[in-house]
DNA sequence: TGCCCTTTGAAGTAG
DNA sequence: CTACTTCAAAGGGCA
């Protein structure tokens, strides 16, 4: 990977420092362009989750009734127009910017599902695919093709060759900063075949396979032919070959729904893929290839739901007892990943890349930032897949809550209790970034300053207390005041605070002057959350009205990278998603440090981390 | 070995 | 309804 460096050193600090994200710069450009069209954030994403709720809900209004859910023409349609839609857009500046992504795209996960315990393959080892979209058609029969794909294919996880999951790889055109991960939809198509359908085997595995091409969703980029063997991030998710993925029955789990999914032939050869034997749930048509769903951590199903129902004999007393037996054998049903989640765990690699951190803290931040940088579309792009992937979830796992998952720590029991952060401390607004990569030039509202790490950075740890040298918790950053070292600004801002990292507040030295100066640093400021004290009306008014300091805070990189074309696609509401505020004229043009990270991502994810002033 | 850190988002709980 | 909490991933660091 190319490193960062942008004139900087090798090592890390210097690295980070210097590092920059182009798309950042694009993304303010955008700001620039539409400083007007601020939009609350947490509008836009709300906005963005309608609309892929919206995209489904035409075919799974009544999902509930239907427990396999359709997945329907009408979002099958949809989404392949979006995509036709978003490769035309692509033709005049292909990838120039971040093609939107992942349309034409499919990103192949990583071997190691997220889910999958024990993955052995580095969560770099990502494939983007193409997609295209005559491929789709594909008839699925041809087996020829699969085998020569899989012939020519390096051997890939035992568990993966086992499901044979099909997924087309085009090596050349690949993206690397965009990848999509495209779902096929027919995994919910009503029309699937019910179970019994498993006739459409593959012959030597064994396994059952999409019935019939015609049901391929039209963007299904996998061809049959062209199959390989690739992970999705969604890994289990992934359709097979235009086959519904996930239907499972709901043998062990609770069933809030009576019809407990329909589970579609396909679905069950996927579960029963995925989970290993003892984990599946006593079923009837499920496949075991001993390949456990990567939601399940432990080796047993976690079937408390349906256990507390049979057996509500084993009343409180046994339950501690019962409690702890179930966490050593019962599996662990992990969340399904949000959004977020998912664009961490597709980015991570090449943050780590790029910056030469592996903290992941540190990472994360920069994700973070990368995150809210993204363009509306792009988000949506991840919000539809959490979306599936919770759907997928509800469905293998219908009796699932996330309760589940509490371990019994909600309100104070045992582990995790993360920080006691009262409110008032409001920590929405911190803005510090101890990762030099992020080199965000933070601290914008100060009010709430993070811990120690936070706010003098990795190279002033000398001001650190001692739980946080210790990476405890910051025994200053309890209260409310949040000041660590230095108190907050008069105006609540932290500016005046020690720098936080060298290399985050950059070259500039006014850096308490100026809010405007700060926002100049602050690529991604603003978190998509309103402040937390904001009632709505507040809120409302705020979308509509000029961006509150904190708001304006955003400018976000200057670095416009050069000819950020751009998606052509966005819509000047897709910057305020990006760039809920921010003003042109705050920001910098010229000043950027920016390294290009990527070459190839550099135009597509910019995340200008280095805010120098300009000037 | 297990928690912390850090991020956002979803979902649960408490008042 | 609002506010708060937990947990998803990740991996280095620490007790």
């Amino acid at each position: 990977m190319p490193q960062l460096n942008g004139g900087g050193g090798d090592d890390l600090g210097a690295n980070d420092e210097m590092i920059s994200f182009k798309d950042e710069g694009e993304q303010e450009e955008k700001i620039s362009e539409n400083s007007s069209a601020e939009r609350d954030l947490a509008d836009v994403k709300s906005s963005l989750v309608n609309e892929s709720e919206t995209n489904q809900n035409s075919s799974s209004d009544s999902e509930a009734e239907r427990r396999p859910p359709p997945r329907s023409e009408s979002f099958r349609d949809k989404t392949r127009e979006s995509l036709e839609e978003a490769a035309k857009r692509q033709d005049g500046g292909l990838f120039k910017s971040p093609p939107y992504p992942g349309y034409p795209f499919i990103m192949i996960p990583d071997l190691t599902s997220p889910y999958l315990p024990n993955g052995s393959l580095s969560p770099t080892a990502r494939t983007y695919l193409q997609m295209k979209w005559p491929l789709l058609d594909v008839q699925a029969g041809s087996l020829q093709s699969r085998q020569a794909l899989k012939d020519a294919r390096s051997p890939s996880p035992a568990h993966i060759v086992s499901n044979k999951v099909p997924v087309v790889q085009h090596p050349h055109h690949v993206h690397p900063l965009t990848p999509l991960i495209t779902y096929s939809n027919e995994h919910f198509t009503p029309g699937n075949p019910p179970p019994h359908l498993q006739a459409d085997v593959d012959p030597k595995t064994g396994i059952p396979r999409p019935p019939h091409p015609s049901d391929i969703s039209p963007y299904y980029p996998l061809s049959p032919g062209t199959v390989g063997q690739i992970p999705h991030p969604l890994g289990w998710l992934v359709p097979q070959q235009g086959q519904p993925v996930y239907p499972i029955t709901t043998g062990g789990f609770r069933h809030p729904y009576p019809t407990a999914l329909t589970v579609n032939a396909s679905m069950s050869s996927l579960l029963s893929s995925r989970f290993p034997h003892h984990m599946v749930p006593p079923h009837h048509s499920l496949h075991t290839t001993g390949i456990p769903h990567p939601a399940i951590v432990t080796s047993n199903v976690k079937q408390e739901s349906s256990h507390s129902d049979i057996g509500s004999l084993n009343s409180s007393k046994h339950q501690d007892a019962k409690k702890e037996e179930e966490k050593k054998k019962q599996p662990h049903i992990k969340k399904p990943l949000n959004a977020f989640m998912l664009y961490m765990k597709e980015m991570r690699a090449k943050v780590v890349a790029e910056c030469t951190l592996k903290e992941s803290a540190a990472i994360n931040q920069i994700l973070g930032r990368r995150w809210h940088a993204l363009s509306r579309e792009e988000q949506a792009k991840y919000y539809e897949l959490a979306r599936k992937e919770r759907q997928l979830h509800m469905q293998l796992y219908p009796g699932w809550s996330a309760r589940d998952n509490y371990a019994g720590n909600y309100q104070g029991k045992k582990k995790k209790r993360k920080r006691e952060k009262q409110a008032g401390e409001g920590n929405e607004h911190r803005e510090y970034f101890p990762n030099p990569c992020l080199s965000l030039p933070p601290i914008t509202d100060l009010s709430a300053p993070k811990k120690c790490r936070a706010r003098f950075g990795l190279d002033q740890q000398n001001n650190w207390c001692g739980p946080c040298r210790r990476k405890k918790k910051c025994i200053r950053y309890i209260q409310g005041e949040g000041s660590c070292a230095s108190p907050p600004s008069s105006d609540g801002s932290l500016l005046d605070s020690p720098p936080i990292s060298p290399s985050m507040v950059s070259p500039s030295p006014s850096s308490k002057e100026s809010k405007p100066q700060t926002e100049q640093m602050q690529p991604l400021s603003l978190t998509m959350k309103p402040p937390p004290l904001l009632s709505s009306s507040q809120h409302q008014h705020l979308s509509m009205a000029p961006p509150p300091p904190l708001a304006l805070l955003d400018n976000s990189g200057p670095c416009k990278t050069s000819g950020s074309a751009h998606n052509g696609s966005l819509d000047p509401s897709d910057m305020s998603l990006s760039r809920p505020t921010g003003s042109a004229s705050s920001r910098p043009t010229s000043a950027c440090h920016s390294h290009s990270l990527l070459p190839s991502s550099a135009t597509t994810q910019p995340l200008s981390l280095v805010t120098k002033s300009i000037d």
